[in-house]
DNA sequence: AAATATTTTTAGATAAGTCTAAAAATCCTT
DNA sequence: AAGGATTTTTAGACTTATCTAAAAATATTT
């Protein structure tokens, strides 16, 4: 089955809302993330119906059939291929690469998908440290702790972020707190639940409870 | 100014009929190569018309502006970068790489084109021996000749194919006249026009009038 | 210079994807 | 359980890109 770009990209905004969120997707929900009006997706969710893409009632929200969730994670896996190739190979860095990486993930050639994934040496995590999926549409999630949730004196390594904006990527990095630095919390103030924390064994600094709340890190005891 | 796939198509297309024919081109000649009508053509070189990209006046066929021409060359500049990266760094064969390189050029990212080239070493021709186009779109064209405007006793090295069909690059495959091989012309057969010649200083063989029609080469004395 | 053939354009239809405005269904509050 | 608010769908319009069939212009024969 040939689908277009639109069409890919309403399947993957819909899988991405059935991660999120668990039961059926609001039209309303995915009209938000595709930045359309409900209308519009009233009409597709009603062309992917009669492709069985997605399984929809009037009024009732639309759930991915297996099929459509199969196309969707092949979506993913090649934009987290893509996005690694830009970072690894092509020397870009994490918070440049999403974009282009919106547009490769739509070129269609299952060889191509296969030779990237073996040139990159098989990642299983992007840039942003999102898993990327198998072959088979396998996604090993990682058991994701926000770093505000550690307690004082624990350590972690940072995993992943939830914000993806561009100004979260370059905040981190000017302050390096890269994918894989390794963070002691010193202190969690009371007043206003921002963190002391350590960095790599090394500097010490504050950070606001607004970023604790976007860095997903792995207890350093899991690893 | 943001294109469609198909506009860059047709402004594509059109370059390549105005490098192979002089003069206008006809709205017959970019339908067929475009493999629509000649009723959508019209429509478009309207369209294109008004974007000031081709110049077209009713009944008297189409020429590309300098704007038109510039975006022409870009893509044809990605097109063959994408091609390189494909033979060069994924390993796949010069037979397999066009058909990925036609949905790859359209990627939009001006600094990705640039990292591409830098990663690639600045290459100066694609895997089918074609110049690549450079950032101001310069093209430097190689003087071309068929290998079957060779006299006998005449040696030379192939430089490009004329035909770029999955079935000719095959047997090209097969026979080993890849890019970069030395070919000395032992005879012309009078009959039929097929040339006997030595490949490499080795292997021996006929090739048909046609195949030698379809090979470009560089005499070895120009070189 | 007519007649004929070919090329090109126009006219009108169709499909994908989008929009606004209005109608219908469902959800929430009292 | 009714009334109002919200969500979702429908209706109708618009754009891009395509097609077929017919009309218009140009080119080629005779
Ligand atoms: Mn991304
Ligand atoms: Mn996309
Ligand atoms: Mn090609
Ligand atoms: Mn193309």
């Amino acid at each position: 089955m040939i689908l277009s770009q639109t069409e890919e990209n309403y399947l993957k905004t819909i899988f991405k809302l059935e991660e999120k969120f668990s039961g059926s997707i609001s039209t309303n929900a995915i009209a938000e993330m595709i930045k359309t009006t409900a209308a519009s997706v009233t009409d597709m969710v009603k062309r992917l119906r009669t492709k069985k893409l997605v399984d929809h009632e009037k009024y009732k929200g639309t759930l991915l059939t297996k099929k459509g969730s199969a196309i969707a994670k092949n979506l993913i896996r090649k934009h987290r291929l893509w996005e690694s190739f830009l970072v690894e190979k092509l020397n870009f860095n994490w918070d440049e690469v999403h974009d282009m990486a919106e547009q490769l993930e739509h070129i269609k050639s299952k060889i191509l998908t296969k030779r990237l994934d073996e040139f990159l040496d098989h990642p299983k995590f992007d840039p942003h440290g999102d898993p990327i999926p198998d072959e088979n549409g396998k996604i090993v999630y990682q058991s994701e702790i926000l770093l505000s949730e550690l307690k004082q004196n624990q350590t972690a390594l940072i995993t992943g972020v939830k914000d993806h904006s561009s100004k979260f990527l370059q905040y981190l990095e000017t302050t390096k707190l890269v994918l894989g630095a390794k963070i002691k919390v010193l202190d969690v103030v009371d007043y206003d639940s921002s963190l002391l924390i350590q960095l790599n064994n090394k500097k010490e600094f504050r950070i606001s409870e607004k970023v604790g709340n976007n860095l997903f890190v792995k207890s350093k005891s899991v690893i």
